[in-house]
DNA sequence: TGTAATGTCTATACCAAGTATAGGGTCAAC
DNA sequence: GTTGACCCTATACTTGGTATAGACATTACA
């Protein structure tokens, strides 16, 4: 399977598979006499994997991480649960960042009541005098 | 006042304060004669509604947009509040797609008892599976 | 007055996770 | 034999900064 093939397989751009490759998260594959990228199954198998795992917003380093692990069947997997908790809590912590500022977005944006003049809008105003009165 | 006591009151490193004068924020300011860039106090206030606007997680784009806006007082702030209105739109569809992966994560962590050799994890399977069969 | 320690300057490279392009080689069909 | 589709490498670009290097300027202190 040339790298066209494995992209629309995946769903992933050949740029991205190349990408992976030279992240290391893809082993180098052999290639032909005119220098193709030559893919057997155990590379979709992993790129889909890998896939998963960017769909999950995990980092290129935790699916490394994940990947070295996987290589080693018989050795705990203590650390993939480590990875995976740790990634919850890093998205718990965006989630509450986000919601955070969302509450601010919305106390600004009622400050202002619509078509009103630039010097009067009371958003601008918000975001002049909360600067100025904050840490 | 120079650079360096401009970051001292805005909390902003130096270098940020010049990328912001790059990317067109913030007005060039005068120099002295051996270069050095000379700030007012107006400079210290549109830095701060910078400051203000980007923990808001705004982006350059969109600051750039309210400080054109706010420098002409006669208009009408409708932009200023369509600008806002997208924004929230933008953190509401973040924290979306945020919850969404944390529920995806958390049913995957549940997959795997702790302390199970690699080859039987749980998690391990899950990234291996969802991936084959979604898309 | 000399010198050492800061402060500032520009230019450049780096981060994540790709995407886009230039400029070239390869392969199959017609 | 040439057109079109595919592949190759290398490089630049994105965002919002951060981190150098190497060169001047200013300030503090002896």
């Amino acid at each position: 399977m040339k790298i066209g093939a494995l992209a629309q397989k995946t769903g992933l751009s050949i740029q991205t598979i190349r990408f992976y490759e030279r992240r290391g998260l893809l082993p180098r594959p052999e290639r032909t006499q005119s220098n193709y990228r030559i893919y057997c199954a155990s590379a979709l198998k992993q790129l889909l994997f890998i896939k998963q795992c960017r769909s999950l917003d995990m980092s290129i380093a935790e699916i490394d991480q994940l990947l070295v692990t996987k290589a080693k069947p018989e050795n705990s997997c203590s650390s993939v649960n480590e990875t995976i908790e740790r990634h919850i809590e890093d998205v718990n912590n965006r989630i509450d960042e986000l919601t955070a500022l969302q509450h601010s977005l919305l106390s600004i944006k009622s400050a202002c009541a619509d078509n009103v003049k630039v010097k009067d809008c009371g958003v601008l105003n918000e975001l002049e005098n909360v600067a100025n009165s904050e840490d």
